[in-house]
DNA sequence: ATGAAAGCGCTAACAC
DNA sequence: GTGTTAGCGCTTTCAT
């Protein structure tokens, strides 16, 4: 095994082998247009042949662009942000740039190591999808001096740009195609209390039920956390405290498989019994008993478009500040008209 | 609003406002136990007063270390590699290590830049998480110089260490329950045919047939692509050319929820007249319709470990290059004994 | 069109 | 215990 030893081929080894200075070698590297063809060649091949890679660091000390972003996501473990990122992703490396990624978990201490850990890496932006960003967070998030763009929340300070979706449309066009449907007692389980998005939707939930002359009645929320878990116990509680409701709108899709599995354990029948609104729609969405009708977010164009808005903003492009993308109504089984 | 000028404080100013040198002001940064106390203090002082953060980059120069990692995965949208994500961000925050993310889509060009941009950022290891790894990108990983660490894969190469979950045994294991609930004629839904994982449970199932004297019968596979709309073709397919079959093993939960949905359209009960079997143990496992018998892998320990693996690789220490973790049988609903 | 040289922010000998 | 200094690999004036 000759493992040979780790001698990283750099640009003055390029220089010398091609008999020019490392600033030619330099100029070649970035496509200057101020060499010439055959000086070009000569460079070209003792790149190819030496197996020439830029050391980027380097090239940041003097730049002051290290052609590295970060983002900062609830938790991956919600497939929405899966999609979030994949959009940040794609265009990233499209153009040559690196994204840092961490979840926050909502844990504020997570959340200032990860703001610590990106200053120190000296990122050249940073994208924060967390439903949830705490004060303190925003705060430093501002002495940070580098563009900040906010996925689906809200646009606060000097150097912040936000993109997302119009969660109360997408509310109001939820709860207004359940009432379409003949249904006067709709249930809400939210998502995370603090959250933008929740705050939203349940603004246009009320808007549609105020629409349609629709009482609001406080005792058909019930409370969730953005997972199964909070749609099952939200479910159970909108169960025994309000029996006769005979639809719910959940905060999202992973809120609403809880919820069907609620209705199922109560020998519920979705939707004859009562039907269930979701919102995202999630790949899975497409795949459970019934097939969920929700509220479809252009999740990867979030991650996409927020991406390049911080190239823009690299290129001092002055791009809109505040983006926000049209919610969709996707009808699948899991609500029917009205019974009674 | 007053934009202050951006003027990063460098060590020099901390230097020079604590009256001492950089060297020393170094000292203190690194916890150099050499430092007299009072200067300490001063220095610290300044630390704070100035809000310096350490320029990473320029460290990365002289130490020839970035405290990042590379992470490569097939995809972020399957649940199974955003568990793992969390597994290696988790340890990385922990240690002031930094990862940078990159879905290879198991596209070729994708993977070569991928490389590339870990190379160029001179990343200290990179974890590939990736199901297929193709052979070029393998012998380029090999070139990379850095240490590597594959998740669910082969060890390949002197540079490569691996953690994987022993997927024969669990593939024998899910196999082996479905024949132990008396079924004899069990289909099995493959994932990507080029994958370690699923050639590795392939050959579980076979060994469970053979070891209770069961034939193998070639037409009872079907192919799928680790997705639900693969599994709901795959179980299709097995629907029309083996009909007698009361029993599937799938690649994946994912594969085994387009499964799910296939026999409902079909009108088969789940378990009554086909038991069904996952893989991976992912969080909707247990909110599908029926609840989903799986086979668990510990998915963030996967990564988790990764990390861990390299950074000791990082510190000299030499550790075992080929971990592997046991699976676990999870009992729901989705299976129960063969009505024949 | 090309080269010389300064310097980005930091660490690590080495000297005192 | 502390300071001086020489780079790390690269880009970028400024000359030529």
């Amino acid at each position: 095994m000759s493992r040979e030893a780790k001698v990283p081929v750099t640009i003055v080894d390029v220089a010398r082998k091609a008999g020019v200075s490392t600033a030619t070698v330099s100029r070649v590297l970035h496509k200057s247009p101020k060499v010439d063809a055959t000086t070009r060649a000569r460079v070209q091949e003792a790149l190819e042949e030496l197996g020439y890679s830029p050391n980027i660091p380097a090239r940041s000390l003097v730049t002051k662009r290290t052609r590295t972003v970060g983002l900062v996501i609830t938790t991956i473990a919600d497939p929405f942000f899966a999609d979030i990122v994949r959009g940040v992703e794609d265009v990233a490396i499209e153009n040559d740039y690196g994204v840092i990624l961490c979840d926050s978990n909502a844990d504020p201490e997570r959340e200032m190591a990860t703001i610590r850990l990106f200053q120190e890496k000296r990122v050249d932006g940073i994208i924060v999808a967390s439903s949830r960003v705490g004060d303190l967070y925003l705060g430093l998030l501002e002495k940070t001096k580098v563009p900040v763009v906010l996925v689906n929340n809200e646009k606060t300070g000097a150097y912040v740009y936000s993109i997302g979706t119009d969660d109360v449309a997408g509310g109001e066009m939820a709860t207004e195609y359940l009432i379409r449907l003949g249904h006067r007692r709709i249930g809400y389980i939210a998502g995370l209390a603090d959250a933008k998005s929740n705050h939203d939707r349940l603004t246009g939930y009320r808007q549609a039920l105020r629409k349609h002359g629709l009482p609001f009645d406080s005792s058909f929320l019930a409370p969730g956390n953005a997972r199964p878990d909070g749609g099952l116990s939200g479910m159970n509680q909108l169960l025994t405290n309000c029996p006769s409701l005979t639809a719910v709108f959940c905060y999202n899709d992973l809120t609403a498989i809880g919820a069907l599995k609620a209705l199922r354990i109560a020998g519920k029948s979705v939707p004859d019994l009562v039907s269930v609104m979701g919102y995202d729609d999630l790949l899975f969405a497409a795949y459970s008993e019934p097939p969920l009708t929700t509220i479809e977010q252009r999740k990867y164009d979030l991650g996409a478009i927020a991406m390049r808005m911080l190239l823009d903003l690299q290129s001092g492009v002055e791009s809109v500040s505040n983006n926000v993308l049209e919610p969709r109504l996707v009808i699948r089984e899991s609500c029917s008209p009205a019974k009674s």
